[in-house]
Formats: structure tokens, sequence, C-alpha cells
DNA sequence: AACTGCTCTGCTCGTATGAGCACGGCGGTG
DNA sequence: CACCGCCGTGCTCATACGAGCAGAGCAGTT
């Protein structure tokens, strides 16, 4: 039998780590027990954490992965991140994330005066979890064009208007298709003096809180008939990820329609890419190229996750 | 959404823990940025260690579970427990498992000067593991018959001349079958002198090592037709759960067939649990009922295993 | 209201621990 | 052989830490 590479000292670590947090002993008892130094007892034990014998991890819903969220931060220059751990299941993991999403919008400071927000599911899921008095008096506008005003709880109004309310504040709802059959219709709803004026508003927002969409045929976008199916396949042919504010783009953040985009309504990627500060927040292995795709081009100052997603944006590129 | 039971120390815990643990932030430095005293966050950390959020492993094949070991000597009054973690295979926790009985043997004080061996696929992986020079001047005696003396290496006497070789001590094979057909053959044999000799060397062994086998078609005894697939049916019929120095035993730890048991060569069990020290090892699920048998029925003082078993036995009887 | 028991807090103090340094052995080099 | 740099060791010293205590709040009882 060939001989495994085991060091004496690597062995040595190992009951060393045992009596020391297993059995709760001394570094200077083992020491005696062993019949080394303390010095080298305490030696050992770092050894054993850098090489990984000894593993420490934190068993919580609600535990953050500080040690990739710190490589995020540096590698994409971003001026936060959150990272959670997977769950069992996407369903579980959309929750952590969303929590993760819901205190770091608490604890963000500045407090914005004015936050757009664009829809989705995990926005909704966001908005869920903020408790009451996250804020105060925050304004929240839609940013981008969506389902219609009164709909389901947990549509897109909903979601703002939650928002809106755990915080004591206004909410300013789009009145808009997110995308339009045709430009004219698109300008003309642009020139309305409600939908320009919360325009205007997302423009000058103090915080933006996105997420963004697959490009296929199960997205909200076609589930609304703003989209057929076959958009979106061309789409993916044409090189789409996904989309932001309801803009396709391709990987390297570049609009892949000019035309569809200009008959879509809401803020431009570029009014996105200006804002000092932009909370982007994605869930599950079906974003990842979308999120890859969101945080290499700059879209987001702050980004929102969980491990898988925060791991293979991290793999060498 | 039913509020889960998250207690608001409880995310503390968890955020002083990630501090703590993940950022090498001092006690005091967390306090600080958290706006507790360092002594709160001191009292935190140990909270969750206790409530499980911060588990601490250590991960190596040679690391062991003291916890358990320490339960096992307290549960059933054994002088000394080795549970090591198990591994993907059961094959590799065999290894092990093997390993771990291997330093134990070389740590076994007292050094015995005549050590008592059965043998089995268990007991061969032990010897393979032993190192050169584990002890010095150790005689090994056989004490059960079994397969015949020159065999394949991993056979019976290969195994005890191994261990005894790298001790640089003498070994004392037991020429015998394990099981004779005839009551008379067997009283013979053991008139014979070398036999005699060797059983009575045996009987004032300083220590003894051993391992149980399950009562099944798949076993040695049927292998080397000492019993045929009729016989372990009905043994098995009868309560035997296994097998120990080749007397198959119920879930008590009595003697399931005193003819067939009469016809067996080697130690009694008797004699064993009457031992200062014997060391029993077993891995694997096949084993827990029998392994739960040796120990209840103080058959050993000694006991080396996996974790998966250890765990068994100490399930609510 | 006064009392009592309970929990939670922040403290004092002795101890355990980690950073940094000086020493000694060891192998390579002139 | 002397020399030198390197690694592993055990030390000094400052500091982080945990045990255990005393006081504050708080609810229930008389």
């Amino acid at each position: 039998m060939a001989r495994s590479g085991i060091d004496d000292d690597e062995l040595l670590a190992v009951r060393v780590a045992e009596l020391y947090y297993d059995e709760d002993k001394t570094q200077d008892e083992i020491g005696g027990l062993l019949g080394i130094s303390r010095w080298k007892v305490g030696r050992l034990l770092q050894q054993a954490r850098t090489d990984g014998i000894v593993r420490i991890e934190i068993v919580h819903p609600r535990a953050r992965k500080l040690g990739i969220e710190r490589e995020l931060r540096s590698r994409f220059g971003l001026a936060d991140a959150v990272v959670v751990p997977n769950a069992g299941t996407d369903a579980e993991t959309l929750g952590r994330v969303a929590q993760g999403a819901a205190d770091h919008l608490t604890a963000l400071r500045p407090v914005p005066k004015t936050l757009a927000v664009s829809w989705g599911r995990t926005l909704t899921a966001v908005a869920e979890r903020l408790p009451d008095g996250w804020a105060r008096g925050v304004t929240v506008v839609q940013m981008n064009g969506g389902v219609s005003v009164n709909r389901r709880p947990g549509g897109a109004a909903s979601l703002a208007a939650t928002i809106a309310q755990r915080a004591s504040g206004q909410v300013a709802l789009l009145p808009s298709p997110a995308i339009l059959e045709r430009l004219e219709t698109k300008q003309a709803i642009e020139r309305d003096r409600t939908v320009a004026g919360v325009l205007a508003q997302a423009s000058a927002a103090d915080a933006y809180l996105f997420t963004a969409g697959v490009c296929d045929a199960g997205s909200a976008h076609v589930e609304n008939g703003y989209l057929s199916v076959r958009d979106i396949d061309l789409l993916a042919r044409r090189g789409a990820v996904g989309d932001v504010l309801g803009r396709y783009i391709d990987a390297d953040g570049n609009v892949v329609d000019p035309e569809l985009d200009a008959r879509t309504v809401g803020l431009s990627l570029d009014r996105l890419r200006a804002a000092r500060t932009s909370v982007f927040v994605t869930a599950g292995e079906a974003k990842h190229d979308i999120a890859r795709t969101v945080v290499t081009a700059n879209l987001c100052t702050m980004v929102v996750t969980d491990e898988a997603t925060a791991r293979t944006l991290l793999e060498e590129e």
C-alpha cells in the first residue's frame, strides 16, 4: 500500500486539535500531555486551521460568507456584497438571499430618501422580509414598467407599496406596460405627466434596488404578453443572457436589440450604471450568467446573492 | 409566512461568530463594532457553540471522536474506546478503523508480553497498518482455530506473523481447523501437545485482540467449509447475530448451539470475558448487531470502531 | 410598598494565548 | 574547515480571554 503523505507534524496537529477543540484542554495541558512545548501546540493549532484540518463553520440561515464577500468587493470594486449560504432547495435559498437583502437594506447608510425599485419574484421576497420600520419616510419609486397597477399581492405595485409602507413612506408607481408594441406609443406614454414625473424621480433616486431576469420562455415578460416565446428565442440567438429593467443584454452588458430597447419603458442602463448606490439581488443557478454580466458590466455597486452564485462569479475569467 | 423562532440574541450571536471566526476580530473589537460589551460578545460566542450555530469539526482520516469515546467508556464501563469518523466507502472506513486500532495497540500500556489474536479481514487490515517496531518482543498467539497454516498473505497465519514480526517477537500458530465435524476429533486435537500448548499460552495472554463475524452466508466459516449455508441459516433462525472466536451467539451473548460450540477449537468466551485487556475491533453497518452484543455482554474491555457503529451502540436501549 | 428570587449586565482579576525575538542545529558553499 | 543562511525551537512580554462576583432591573408574592 502506498504510503499516504501524512506528515508526523500533521498527525500531531490532529491530536492537538482534538484535545483543544473537543476536550477543551488548554494548550499548556496539551503540551504536557504530548511532551511538547505549549508554543508548539499553538503553532500546530494555527497550522491545523490554515491546512483545513480544523474547519469552523457557522450554520445558520442568517449566516453570511464574509470571506467571499470580501473577495467579491475587491475583485469587482463593489461598495458592498452580501453572500449567504445556499440552502437545500432553491426556494429556501431565495428566502435566505431575500432576507440578506432586507437586512442589508435596513442597515444601508446613508438611509436613502428616495429608493427606486424594479420588480420580480426575488424583490417580492425581499419586500416580504423587510420589517416594519426598516427605515422612516422613504419614497419608493418604480423604475421600469410592468404589470398593471392593481394586481395580486406580490405584483410589482404591491411590492413597491409594501416597501414604502413598512418605512412609513410614499410610493410612486409607474403606470405603464414594460414594453410597447410601437415606438410611437412608448414615446407618447413617456410624455404623459405622471409617467414622466415618476421616471424623473427614479432618475434622481438616492439608491436603486433591482434584480435581473433570465432569457427564457418562463420570463414574466412572456407571461404578461410583452414578448412572445419567439421573441425570447430570437433574443437568445442574438446572445442575450437575460434582462435588467426589461432591457435584454448580452454577456458583455450590451443591449442586444436596440429597436426593442427603444420600446421598453424605464430607466436606461446607463442611468443605472451611474448610480452611486445600486443594489443587485440575485439567487439561483439559472441566473448565474446574467449575474456575471450585471456585476462585470458595472451595473451595480452592491450585490446580494447566494454562495454558489458568488463562487461562480469568482471563478477566474 | 410564519415567523420562525429566531431570537434577537441568536442573530447577534451569528453576527458575532462571523466576525470572530471568519474575520479574526477580537471580542473587544466586535463589542465596539456592535455596541455591546466584550463580555456579552464572549457569552454570545459560548451560546453559539453550545447551540450548534458554530460547528468546529476536525477533518482528517486519523481524527477521532473523543466525545463519543467518552460516552462509550462511561456507558459500558470500558477501559478505553477509539472512534474514528466514517469515510465515503465501507472499505475506507475499515481502513480508518484499522489504522485507529493499530495506533491504539502501539500506544497500549503496559505493553503486553503476550498478545492473543483472532483473525479476519478486519484484523488483517490492522496488522498491515502496524508500523515496524510498534512494540518490542511481543509474543503473538492465535486464540482460535482457522484457515490452514500456510495460506495466502492476509490469511490467519500471516496476520499473526506480521504482527509479531513488526514487534520483533515470536508467533505461536494454532494448527487446527476452526470447527470440527465430530466432537471426538476436536477433543483429540485439543490433546495434541502443540495445540494444547498454544491454547494454554493464549489463555495466559496479557492482552487479546479480536473481531467478530456476522451470521450470514458470506462468512469465512462457510467459505472455508467449516459450516454450510444451511448451518448458518439454522443458527440465524435460532437467534444468532454473529460469531466471536468462531462461537455463534445470540443478542444476549449466549452460545446458540452448545453442541456446535463444543466442536469449535479456541478460547472459551468466558476466558475472553475474564481478560484484563481485550480489544474488540469492528467496522461497518453489517456488524452493528454483533458489535452491540460484544459490548453489552462484556466480552471486551476496549473497543475500536467507526462513528456510525458507535452511535448505534449509544442509542438508548 | 417591601420583599424575594431570578435574570442579565458589566466589572475585577488571574490565566491562556499570540506576536515577535534570540538561539542553536543543519546543510550547503567557498 | 569556517562561514552563512535557513528553519525550527523555546523564550519574553503584551494582550485577549474566561471565571466568578456584585449590582441593576423586573416580575410575582405578601
